[in-house]
DNA sequence: GTCTATATAGCGATAGAC
DNA sequence: GTCTATCGCTATATAGAC
């Protein structure tokens, strides 16, 4: 008597969860094209095609529909890690992460949100999905950096965390956006030309 | 009997000049504090000292308080590139305004616009003060650039626009921030490293 | 859970007296 | 030019029917 109901709630959770990923995505995408604050609830509506007191159902609060897209990129960050060959070095393995990063940007989907806005931090430190992705994610790129300074790849006078830092900061970098205004290069000319003077900095060597 | 006359229009002036000057202090501050959008203009009234609508009497619009307050920054620039020694090599002039920047930007003088908001780049590029002397400054620092990669002392397969974008980038580079807040490193070992990281890469040498 | 309709509040901008 | 008071709009969030 209990072999039909697990599918019927798991048909339930299918659709809830399906509806859940459309918000997502639309989500992502406004956050990209026009940031936190120029997003409006409203905007996220129209896109999945609901009404705005529906998605109020799902999500709590602005800054929580953020949070969840937030939760979503780590999740997507995480599997992407999982697909780096083990084969290249711990150089080649950064590298490889900062381009798929830059490439989100400059596709348009890589949110973007203020790092001044408190209640927004709040909420999103208050997000385990988001929270523990991060970690995750900090923790894997962090043994790939001391692994690279061990090896005399990457500078070992640097602090970790300042690479690290330095590595999540080409996600947002603005001069990926401008060299994409002057249309003078392809995307992945921009990603190379940003890639190298993040890695071999701006002096010739 | 006209040598009164201009004496007090001069005095009239610099009163008016003393009053928008406060106002584009406050507005600095508060741009470097919490950004365009969570800035409003009865925060900038409030911290002036004057009524919301006495603001509306000296720039029409929160659009042109910001470029007020970019216009004066690029004046800070123009003064402040007057002011780099001539015996310096073009890579060290270049590296002493990346340093200035960065200071105003850890010292919360560095005001920041979002990229994204329309309106406001309509303002701004409709600014003749800024307009010039964002082109005054790119130029200087263009001549820069190009010297220093005839030279071998900046990379010469890199764009002189790209070198450029990634110089000011370094003005609002999230890096320093959170390297602040780390509360690992002073402001001046902070700014060595960031500019370490810009000019030297990350990677060995 | 989804909808329509509405409450509530903050903000940019203005009216009008002085 | 400065003030007080207010308009008009937009945006987050909610009430209540179905």
């Amino acid at each position: 008597m209990n072999t039909v109901a697990p599918v019927k709630i798991s048909f339930k959770q299918q659709m809830l969860q399906a509806r859940e990923d459309a918000i997502i995505r639309a989500v992502n995408q406004l956050l990209a094209e026009k940031g936190f604050e120029a997003m409006t609830v409203d905007e996220v509506a129209a896109q999945v095609g609901i009404a705005k007191a529906s998605l109020y159902k799902h999500f709590p609060s602005k800054e929580d529909l953020a949070a969840a897209a937030m939760a979503h990129l780590m999740g997507q960050a995480q599997a992407f890690l999982d697909t780096v060959p083990l084969a290249l070095s711990p150089l080649d393995k950064l590298r490889t992460v900062v381009r798929w990063t830059m490439g989100l940007k400059l596709g348009g989907e890589m949110p973007s949100l203020p790092s001044q806005n408190s209640t927004l931090r709040a909420t999103l430190m208050g997000n385990r999905a988001y929270m523990d992705g991060l970690v995750d994610v900090s923790d894997r790129l962090g043994g790939w950096i001391e692994a690279a300074q061990a090896q005399g790849a990457i500078n070992p006078r640097l602090p970790a965390i300042a690479v690290l830092y330095t590595l999540y900061a080409r996600a947002c970098d603005p001069v990926l956006e401008f060299l994409k205004m002057s249309e003078l290069h392809t995307d992945e000319e921009i990603i190379e030309l940003v890639l190298s003077t993040c890695f071999d900095g701006l002096n010739a060597r």
